[in-house]
DNA sequence: TATCCTTTCGAAATCGTTTTCGAAAACCGG
DNA sequence: CCGGTTTTCGAAAACGATTTCGAAAGGATA
């Protein structure tokens, strides 16, 4: 059956499926005794229009509900009006808001523009190109949002040569300048780490995702600056890398906690790992925020209902997806690249994770009792 | 800023962004040597053309990858080929991997043909409908998907009197067939109710979302029947809604457990609210899964992780994804409506949240130690 | 071989919009 | 009132595909 869906099929199918014919702007046009240019230069705020005659088209193409049709504008116009957004291995991040936050940022944002977004989602990281340049090649976008960035991100590469717009979620090493928007996770590592030295620990680890993602690198370039301002030497023994999931993250924690000299604290990067990370504390009789301290990454929702609740770092996706959105339209409008690029810097939210226990609201059970009061976020 | 986002601007913005201009189904034809018209045919699977050409033409496609541009492609045939996503009020559901999962499920299943996903997001339940005509009324989709059903669905009315092709996960009490797939939610109710009844509980409570949804509606239905196969009475007071959310769930069951005679078991229709009924039984002093048994109802991810870990539902929803566009697909092609209802029967997932306590892996401690080895998932 | 039917192809119309360009109208200062 | 400038509008030509319909070629039959 499957295989039976060929393109011939689909195109007769449609036939089948009647639907009332809407108005056309010619007919539009006929009704205010205008000609279709000069109705389609109205809606369309070109200049060469009476102000007068502008209100009246306006005014009835409100009363009427008319609105171009997309598709012929699309053609006309050489433009999809569509904007892509490319979800990296969803799969790996199953149960992660991130997306779909951001997602809902950007959908918020284009409300009243023309464009919409189409999404499209990568089977794996190696076929992540093979949807780029699909959706690029074949006309199906005028430009592309996506994140996770990596250090050496081939699909920056491409879009910067095929000139597509595009706005990043991430920085890259990439020489030439692109519009992006990102999250200092050098302040993810270093912060985190600085905290733990600040409550006395000495013995540190890093637990994060695969160190080509450019936030993880970001990550683990803070956590180095936050032992070399404490004067306490890097032990590469202490920085374990792992998937972006909570077996991941209960791995890595396996890994250091059978270390001779184990640690007494673990900064994580992503929100997943860290709790695979108390897992693991967990199994192997040690105490989370009590024998070994954890802070996360990413400030997912759970972090706040798990005992013990979860220090982590802001993360304000769907601003971030919001704010992508603007930049894009500037972008388009022809704002140069280097005046897009924001960084924004992430902060704690102080919860019970990180520290010696403290004495909980019901202290006998295993399900976080109540929101912290302690809680900070950012306005 | 923002207000400055006008049509105009951004019509004229994109005169700014250069690409190399494509070739074109009539340069295309040009290269074989044939009339336009026949490669379009060829391309489109149509009869009169010879199957030699028709190779020619289709070899010489792949491999310069020619694709007709879907721009004049839309216009001549009168379709977008899109489909509409619609996310229903995504802020309530941030943790939620339900519509990512069903998304990708989308996408996946849409590989190969001409369809392209959009999504839109509703602001608010009120603001849904609104969501539904902008979609249908500008002629943006050829058909729509959501999920979400609610007992009397205006959606489905709209819809359906507006004739437009569309699945809907969820059933509903509309007197006219649509083609949609269902979970079955009378055995979430049903079966959760008596497994607990087989464990020897006599006063067990359910929690569900909103009784207008139509799976919520299910649910409390097989809560009911349970009840009433063992012949035990049922006690309204015991019957309680609230918010899908943690929160929902934890105000529900602080209800349930002031009361002057409070239940033993509470059977939850959507894990998330059992995340929360968890934490309010544990802030009451009390141990869930022990001293009060719980069972979600959707299998979210994060019940494997918690401790105890919950026992609950499957929900495949990726799959239900890739079957809704197979139903639209037959649907477009002619299929009648009462040919494309399926509903599919959840089975329980045993973990450990539902019963005495069995000994833990590390029982000392807070976080789940494990994933249980008695778990059991369909196939 | 003539006739008819089938197969295969292409010319031309069409989808609905935007845009260019020219013409008419209105306005202006002298 | 006139020449020149500015506004305002509309006719017509795109944009790139699909589809209808007719014609040519090929095959079969009498």
């Amino acid at each position: 059956m499957e295989s039976g869906l060929t393109l011939s099929s689909l195109s007769r199918a449609r036939a089948a499926s009647p639907a009332r014919k809407p108005l056309s702007l010619v007919a539009f046009a006929k009704q205010l005794g205008l000609s279709p240019s000069t109705v389609s230069k109205a809606i369309n705020g070109r200049a060469d229009v009476n102000a007068k005659t502008r209100a009246r088209v306006l005014e009835a193409a409100a009363a009427q509900q008319f609105t171009p049709d997309p598709a012929g504008r699309r053609l006309r116009r050489q433009a999809s009006d569509t904007i892509g957004f490319v979800l990296s291995a969803p799969q790996a991040h199953f149960a992660h808001p991130f997306f779909l936050d951001m997602l809902t940022g950007i959908d918020e944002a284009l409300e009243g523009t023309p464009y919409q977004t189409i999404i499209a989602s990568a089977r794996s990281p190696e076929r992540e190109m093979e949807c780029f340049v699909r959706l690029v090649e074949q006309h199906r976008v005028d430009a592309v949002l996506f994140a996770r960035t990596r250090r050496n991100d081939p699909r920056i590469a491409y879009l910067l040569a095929r000139k597509v717009p595009f706005v990043a979620f991430g920085r890259s090493e990439s020489t030439k300048a692109y519009p992006c928007i990102d999250i200092d996770h050098t302040v993810v590592g270093n912060a985190g780490c600085a905290r733990f030295i600040a409550l006395g620990h000495r013995r540190i680890a890093q637990i994060t995702g695969p160190s080509d993602l450019m936030f993880t690198h970001h990550q683990r370039l803070g956590y180095r600056q936050a032992l070399a301002h404490a004067g306490i030497a890097f032990d590469p023994a202490l920085q374990v890398e792992d998937v972006l999931t909570e077996e991941g993250g209960a791995r890595a924690a396996g890994v250091l906690l059978g270390q001779p000299n184990p640690p007494t604290a673990i900064v994580c990067g992503h929100d997943l790992m860290a709790l695979g990370v108390m897992r693991m504390i967990a199994q192997r009789g040690l105490r989370p925020g009590t024998d070994v301290g954890v802070i996360g990454g990413d400030n997912h929702p759970i972090g706040a209902l798990i005992d013990p609740p979860l220090t982590s770092f802001t993360a304000q996706t769907r601003e971030a997806g919001r704010r992508m959105v603007q930049m894009l339209m500037a972008s388009l409008a022809g704002t140069p690249a280097k005046q897009l690029q924001e960084v924004w810097v992430p902060e704690l939210i102080v919860r019970s994770s990180d520290g010696p226990r403290r004495p909980a609201l019901a202290s006998e059970y295993r399900i976080a009792t109540a929101k912290p009061k302690r809680e900070r976020s950012i306005a």
